[in-house]
Parts: C-alpha cells; sequence; structure tokens
DNA sequence: GCAAGCTTCGCATGATTATGCGCGGGCGTG
DNA sequence: CACGCCCGCGCATAATCATGCGAAGCTTGC
C-alpha cells in the first residue's frame, strides 16, 4: 500500500519534531519533509514532488499560516491543508476554512485524532476538533428561519423579488398586483423588520435566513 | 463521578439494542431510557427528569427526526442532540443542525467515535462525523470573498453601510463625504455588481461574502 | 513620468420611493 | 358575527435616488 505523504509547517522545533516522529510512527502514513516556515515550504514545492496533504499551523513568523493556505491554494491546489494550531478563536478558524483548509484540528488533540484527521482529510472527509466543530457549527446555523417576524408569504415573495435586484414596479408586475400594493407590503415588512428602507430589509432578511 | 444520562430514539431494534449495550458498556455513561419513536419519547419527557443528552435517528415512524428535535428544542431545551443516522445528504444535515442538533454521526461510525462523540457534546463541544463536517465546511465557506468583485475599500464600506439600514444621505455623513460622493460609490458598486439597485446590491453583496 | 483608478465634490433633472388617507373583500379566531 | 390580519387598489405629496456633465488631488504601477 502506498503511504500517504504529509509535509509540515510548523516553526516551534519541539512541536515539530514531536509531530514528525507521530506521524511516521504510523505506518500508512510517511513524513519526509518539515519546515519552519511557509518560504520553504513553497521553495520546496517548486522543486520536489508534491505531497498529498499538509499540516499547516498558523502562528508562523514571516508570512502567516492562513496567507500560507490561500497561496497555496493557487500554487498547488493539488495538497490538501489540515490546519494544526492552537488558536481558537471564530475569526482564525473560518479565515483558514476560507482560505481553503480541509481540516482544523487543535494542538491539544491527540496522537491518535492526528492520525485519523489525516486518513479522514485524505479520503476526501473533512477533519475538525469538536470545539472547531462546535464554532463551524454556530455559524451555519440560521438565527431563527423568519417565522420569528411573522412575515406572511405575499411579504417574503416581496422580499426575495427586492433581493433579486427588481424594483416595486418590477415586483408588482410579476406578482400581478399594482405597484401600490406591492408597496404597501413593503410597508409592513418595513414594520415586522423594524428598518426603514429596502436596502435594511434585504440585509435583514437574508441575515436572519428569511430567503 | 456523575455518568452522562443518555436517552434513545430509534426505530430499529436491532440498533436501539446495540446502541444501549454499547452506552452502558462505559461507565462514564448511562443510558436507561429507549424509544421506538418522537411519541413515546414526549411522553416520558413530561414525567421523568430529563437526561442530559438525546441520541436520536432521522427516519422515524411518526414524527420525523428533524421535527423532533425542533419540537425537543421548545419543549425542553436543556437536553442536547446527537443525530445518530445513515443519512448524508447536506439537506438533512442542514436541517438537523439547524433545528438545533448539536451533533451528527453517521451509523457507521464506530462504537468509540460514538462514546467520544457523546462526551464532547455534553462538554459543550460538536461532533461530527468526518463526511458531516465536509458537508458543514462547504456550506460555511463564503463563495468568493469579495476581492472577485475588484471593490474598493471605500465602497465596501458603503455597502456595509447600506445594509445596516442607512439612506445614501445619512452614509455620506457617517463617512464625512458629501451625498453626491456617496451616490457616486453607489454607482461604481452597480457597475461592479452587475446590479442597478441598493437592494439587488445588499443581495450581492451579503450572498457573495462581501459584507 | 504619465496613464489609470480611487476618492472627492457641485449642479440639475427625471424617475422612484415612502407614506398618509380612503376603500373593499376574504379568512380564521373567539 | 364582530375583530384582526392579509390582500388588493387609487390618489397625492414630499423625500430620496439614479445619473449625466464637469472637475481635481492622490496613489499605484508600467
Amino acid at each position: 500500500m502506498i503511504p500517504i505523504t504529509v509535509w509540515v509547517v510548523e516553526d516551534d522545533a519541539g512541536f515539530r519534531r514531536t509531530l514528525r516522529n507521530l506521524l511516521n510512527g504510523d505506518e500508512k502514513i510517511r513524513c519526509r519533509r518539515v519546515f519552519p516556515s511557509c518560504g520553504e515550504l513553497f521553495a520546496a514545492l517548486e522543486t520536489d514532488e508534491h505531497p498529498d496533504l499538509l499540516m499547516m499551523d498558523l502562528g508562523l513568523p514571516g508570512m502567516d499560516g492562513v496567507e500560507g493556505i490561500r497561496e497555496l491554494s493557487v500554487r498547488a491546489p493539488d495538497v490538501a491543508v489540515l490546519v494544526i494550531t492552537v488558536f481558537q478563536e471564530k475569526e482564525k478558524v473560518l479565515e483558514a476554512l476560507n482560505a481553503g483548509a480541509s481540516g482544523y484540528l487543535l494542538k491539544t488533540a491527540t496522537g491518535r485524532e492526528i492520525i485519523l484527521g489525516i486518513e479522514q482529510v485524505f479520503h476526501g472527509a473533512a477533519a475538525l476538533s469538536p470545539e472547531v466543530a462546535k464554532i463551524v457549527l454556530t455559524e451555519v446555523r440560521k438565527p431563527s428561519a423568519g417565522e420569528a417576524f411573522n412575515l406572511s408569504a405575499r411579504e417574503i415573495e416581496v422580499l426575495e423579488q427586492l433581493a433579486m435586484d427588481h424594483t416595486v414596479k418590477e415586483i408588482a408586475d410579476h406578482l400581478g398586483i399594482s405597484r401600490r400594493t406591492a408597496a404597501f407590503h413593503l410597508e409592513n415588512i418595513y414594520r415586522k423588520l423594524h428598518v426603514q428602507s429596502q436596502s435594511g430589509a434585504v440585509a435583514k432578511a437574508l441575515r436572519s435566513g428569511i430567503i
């Protein structure tokens, strides 16, 4: 069986070694190269054969880990990235995942969890530490989904049309009602959403998951 | 140490028994009650002391699992829900998580993973099977994140203000510029986003993750 | 060094909105 | 069988917006 080839970028020499030893202790994984910063990584990507997966720290000297991931997704989109870091702030997590990371593990993870995470990412799944999963979960969860504001079906239709870049006049035509009626619905929407402009209504509706 | 009390709703008698035995095989967990459907669960919630956590199947006779979760989050918001199911469709996953589930495991998970998942959820984290994490990840990832439209910093500020329910006049005051300038920025935003109204711009900006 | 793009502003006009006032019909709850 | 809420429409006015024309200082990059 061909082992999963893994590279590591980690500035802390101690943890770098620990990680390398851990990975090479598993026969399904081969970690041949480790780097203290993104600079060395990109140099190596120019000349060497790309690894299957890259384990990336975030708090790095020089180019930040998140930027490194962003850069990597352009230069070497074939390499999956698994973040391993101490940061568990929402911003860091979302930035890293948006930059293209396929997984995000905390350094509190056990060796076994790290090995499992690598296998999962390699097989196209995602690896998230529970704490990180919680953050991501909160993020996908839509606030309350509409019912809260008691918008009528017609009002939601109007909102959807608004968000589709239509004017009140166009909305009236599309819904087969007069512009006055469309405007009337809009007034009620303003009242229910506590806003006073089309933009505000659309913003609130989108952020609340109503549309 | 007080064990984590867990209840189970699962229509398949075989898997129900397997699950119960698995849970009670761990000294940190106590599974005293299992139900074949949501009806029995809600009846028990009326009379008995609530469990710490509920493991919930999704494909259930009578009330669907997702609806059950929704109902539970109203009737017994103190009970955490961990979904265990065979469904790995994006819709099901997001529905369940939006309904209030704190975790989502596939039935392919190992006993160890299930036990771990329960502990994680009990400790306020989230438990997601790797395949599920992948789905959730794809969902949080913002489409293109702004740069694609080449909006200037000022233009993004204007958009943010618009989404905050401000009029062009107010935006001008807040940014310390004339209304004509604010309107000018808006024109450029329209051009760059290919829209022709404030509402359309706000909708596109929000959906694209620009703001 | 100069072209290009961003940011800033004034003036003006026609289009569009926001909103108050009135009016009528339908549906579900108490 | 009212009462409240949703849906539909007209008229009118004041405010706001969209946009064309013209102009200028600044930063960025070839």
